[in-house]
DNA sequence: GTTTGCATGTAAACGGTTACATGATTGG
DNA sequence: CCAATCATGTAACCGTTTACATGCAAAC
């Protein structure tokens, strides 16, 4: 999914400056699957708007920069359909860390556990932070993505856990 | 990870050429957590060699361009080793898909059940796939993946198949 | 007879990140 | 007093994908 079309989806919500858009989703926890930076925001709102699928009203401000409030326009809302509607991309998942586990047998003691264990709080400090989104004011699919986000960090913790003593010192002096 | 990265860690189990490099993380299924495509590698490849951490050999071949196999040198193994050791960055999944469920609420009718199904078909395809991954020539970490990707795909299944009624035309009639 | 596999490589295009520039206000 | 928040934007850089070029052999 391109920035253009996060950004469209974000506006079907309602209307956002560019700094919210951004803020929306690092707050709650959707950016577990999608991800946006300034350098690329801006300027995909720039070009939307001269493709007239969004709107701007400037809102001045004194000693700030003005406020661009964007509103997706109705051929904004059906060209988000359409690329909704045609044939999804796949999802990719770039892990650097299982990269790293693969390679277990050629790292020197103690760091594979220290690997470890650095993913696990990891993961647990995002699956705090998804069990956080305030659960009332979130629609269906908000419903279901949150819950499937924590359905599978719940996993994966689960599956840590329970083979991280695989790792140990002792476990691998005892496997010699 | 980028892609001299990979390379060198899969030089490490051996030697191989650039076609072989990407065929070894096509099949078995680790294409789920890493990737890169020919016109990476064999840059890659290349500037790999231009800095000792790897050598070539060529290996003449009637009627085709010559097989260049490929060596990890020690520095390369030792400049692996090191990149293994530094912080690793943060895994990031970009799913379309459960960006388009965000958005469920603005899709036709059976559109939606028609996304989950070609979801679910296709992770189960993925998870087929890495279950039948030779099981006795892996080493410690290839099995550790191996089964950590198992897990995930085995959750998300249990969790799109408990959600997926939800989506039925007929539940979405009866919840208006 | 067409597709798949083997085998390497280049160049343009793409999408995105990072760093920089600017600067007042609020909270700790 | 310093850090974070609000707020927008540009430019250089980066790594990667996509498309192209070449071409035989074997399998279906």
């Amino acid at each position: 999914m391109d920035v253009r079309t996060i950004c469209l989806g974000i506006l079907t919500r309602g209307d956002a400056t560019g700094y919210e858009i951004k803020k929306l989703f690092e707050e709650d926890g959707y950016a577990f699957f999608v991800e946006a930076s300034f350098g690329s925001i801006y300027p995909a709102l720039n070009r939307l708007t001269e493709e007239g699928l969004v709107s701007v009203r400037e809102e001045a401000q004194t000693k700030r920069p003005d406020r661009k409030v964007y509103s997706i326009t109705p051929a904004g809302r059906q060209a988000f359909l359409a690329s909704l509607l045609e044939p999804l991309s796949e999802d990719r998942y770039r892990s650097p860390f299982l990269f790293a586990m693969l390679f277990c047998d050629l790292l020197p003691q103690g760091s594979v556990e220290r690997v470890l264990d650095d993913y696990i709080a990891h993961a647990e400090r995002k699956l705090t932070q998804l069990s956080e989104g305030n659960p009332e004011t979130n629609g269906k699919g908000e419903r279901f993505v949150r819950d499937f986000g924590r359905t599978m960090y719940v996993a994966m913790l689960q599956y840590l856990r329970e083979h991280r003593s695989e790792f140990k010192a002792e476990a691998l002096k005892a496997a010699e």
